[in-house]
DNA sequence: ATGGTAGTAAAACTA
């Protein structure tokens, strides 16, 4: 039985943010980092400077926006996309480990009700849980990390009656991903600190002073099914990383599992 | 308060 820590982040360009990520890593917060949002195509992606520091990473991405890695300690067994969601944004990187499948994923995020993004968001989330139980079984030592884009209750954004019906706050995607949570995932996060609020891994850069005011969402998690679930010992968001010097929006996500 | 800021990449899109 071995200690492995999983975490996420959604970096907000992986190149902004490299030293950062390299820096958190070596101070041995986890095992294995998910990263969301790397913002670079696969040729310009930092490669090197992640493996020179010691790790192994597993990356794909496009211009702009969306893009995954999956950093990690030991070499990932296996690498693999997920489904073809009829656009060019890669927005899921399957890693396998020796004790666990690792799904790191950028959900749509949506734009508003009225834009067709809020019904790709609505479809990616349909198709997720279909590709879950296409390729696993809740009996799956599977971990589900990323940001996903959801607040699932209303502890989970400072002002819920001011946000509902956000694309992140709204009851047709909060069904949704209840729909796969059903299937046979657990939110450790939730496991760890039941109806706990004002805890948030999203903050946006143009609220006023959002960390201090903790204006903020919890839209990044770590799921895991049962086998994984049952293994966890502890999860936490660490508000420390907010207080560097050009933070991302959203800050670290970790837990710790004995598998 | 329909603004606000950040990143990419070089004007406008995404978040």
């Amino acid at each position: 039985m071995t200690q492995l820590t999983i975490a996420t982040f959604n970096a907000n360009s992986i190149r902004a943010r490299l030293q950062q990520i390299i820096d958190w890593m070596d101070a041995g917060h986890a095992d294995i980092l998910a990263i969301q949002e790397t913002k670079v195509q696969d040729k310009d992606f930092p490669r090197s400077p992640i493996e020179e520091a010691g790790y192994h990473v597993a990356f794909a991405g496009q211009k702009r926006s969306a893009g995954v890695a999956t950093i990690s300690k030991t070499p990932p067994l296996a690498v693999s996309a997920g489904f073809d969601d009829g656009t060019d944004r890669v927005r899921l990187l399957c890693t396998r480990f020796d004790s666990l499948v690792l799904v790191n994923t950028y959900v749509p995020q949506g734009r508003d009700v009225e834009h067709e993004q809020f019904a790709y968001k609505l479809r990616w989330i349909e198709q997720i849980g279909t590709w879950f139980a296409d390729h696993f079984t809740p009996e799956d030592p599977l971990v589900w990390v990323g940001d996903l884009n959801v607040a699932t209750e209303d502890i989970d954004v400072h002002n819920p009656n001011g946000h509902r019906g956000h694309v992140d706050f709204h009851p047709d995607v909060q069904a949704a991903l209840e729909t796969v949570r059903q299937w046979g995932f657990t939110d450790i996060f939730r496991k760890h600190h039941p109806a706990e609020p004002n805890q948030f891994t999203y903050f946006d850069y143009r609220a006023r002073n959002p960390i201090d005011r903790n204006i903020g969402w919890r839209i990044d998690h770590i799921w895991a099914t049962p086998p994984v679930a049952a293994a966890s010992q502890s999860a936490w968001i660490d508000l420390d990383a907010r207080r560097a010097e050009r933070p991302s929006d959203h800050t670290f996500l970790a837990a710790a599992f004995d598998l």
